[in-house]
DNA sequence: TCCTTGTCTCGATATCTGTCGAATCAGTCT
DNA sequence: AGACTGATTCGACAGATATCGAGACAAGGA
């Protein structure tokens, strides 16, 4: 039995406005099924480069670094130039603030 | 330290295509303020009405409607009428597929 | 049966989003 | 310095989305 269900019962306090206004975002931000792909890649590896990103979309690479900058700006990455290259890596603070969410309401 | 952390070490694998158009429509559902904070609502109790839930947001009924159907098409509640009133309850489900996902990449 | 109340559906609309391609920026190599 | 490659930014545009208000539907009470 999961906290999500132990929840269901009559379970805690919803969440406030501002809460709901701060965390939507990073929900929003995985609703894409592109950048869902590019959180899951990017969390698979301690690092992962653009140019590793990129083939895995028949996407130009304009759009994916627009969803690579949706995902920064959730706060769900974090990138690091070095050279030519750009390396993205999981935050892990942004999954827990969904992750803590879930298990409680 | 959480299971997402324990994953950011070299890690488990990225999800596939197919996993991820079928997941991002319920992050996607979570991704609006207005529905996180309903379905945080709804899930604090063991249902909740319709009549309950309108007040508490400052929109017309038709687009509350519109957002409850958005949460009961991605699985994530459920609803019965009983009489005139229709009550929402939470899909213990639907939160369980994404908290999996969540603490596994 | 009609009226009222709660909920949903539909049509219209303004805004947001995903995408491309071109231009730009950042580094490396010759 | 100039050329090349990887990545981001910008401008444009088609399609999606949030919202409203009006109408339809459902159930109960006069």
């Amino acid at each position: 039995m999961t906290a999500v269900e132990t929840a269901c019962a009559p379970s805690g306090s919803p969440i406030s406005g501002e809460d709901a206004a701060r965390l939507a975002p990073v929900f929003k931000a995985l609703g894409d099924p592109v950048r869902l792909r590019m959180a899951s890649m990017i969390a698979s590896r301690p690092e992962l480069c653009v140019c590793e990103i990129t083939p895995a979309f028949d996407l130009s690479s304009g759009t994916i670094s627009h969803h690579l900058k949706i995902l920064r700006e959730a706060g769900l990455v974090d990138c690091e130039r070095r050279g030519t290259f750009v390396y993205y890596s999981i935050r892990p603070a942004g999954l827990r603030s969904l992750s803590a969410l879930l298990d409680l309401d």
